[in-house]
DNA sequence: GATTGACTTGTCAAATATTGTCAAATCTAA
DNA sequence: TTAGATTTGACAATATTTGACAAGTCAATC
């Protein structure tokens, strides 16, 4: 249930001891969808993320790349048995 | 907009002969979503996969790695600056 | 043990995306 | 041309996602 992105952000959110709200109102959604973003409950769109980077004076890129792993894991976490496999597929196309 | 299940599909279906008609018909759907299917224009479901392996005679988990690997390019494609760190990311926890 | 503030949870309607069909168009071989 | 096979585009039906709201838990403080 846990992704990569929601405990980064949250992660960055308490070190500067800010509240859920705090950034919900930049972003400007609810306090209860920023807390399901970062308990992964909820996916935040790229605007989303690319917004809440710029809040926390975090690396935009590297929100966005653990947001796009979290998309991926999620995407392959039904098929286990082929996952590793189909990586590899994915990834010599990704290559070229 | 071509993918790897489709390619294949294709592939097989032709050395046997066979109409888009006629697997449409084992798969209980349109012909006009089979030719979707093939041209990778539509995503088939895995019960789709599943069907068309059957009838095709053809290796169930290779057909439903391809399909896996399509889905997993849908999702990287878009963010190509980023895929790869995404990808190894996910690739890591996937060892586990 | 009541109050307060931060966060979480469940539910819902609205918005968005996906699916499959139909009819019409295009292509191909005779 | 004609017939059959495939493709295309538009559309309704479904399914999924989104975000808000209200009610809930939890911990600290009074």
């Amino acid at each position: 249930m846990v992704n990569h992105l929601g405990q980064k952000i949250r992660e960055l959110r308490e070190k500067k001891s800010l509240l859920l709200r705090q950034v919900a109102a930049h972003l400007e959604v609810d306090t209860a969808l920023m807390s399901k973003i970062e308990r992964g409950e909820r996916n935040a769109s790229k605007q989303q993320v690319i917004s809440i980077a710029s809040f926390l004076k975090a690396d935009e890129e590297e929100l966005l790349t653990l947001w796009l792993a979290d998309k991926i894991e999620s995407t392959i976490v039904e098929e286990p048995k082929i996952a590793y496999e189909a990586m590899k597929i994915a990834n010599k196309n990704l290559k070229k």
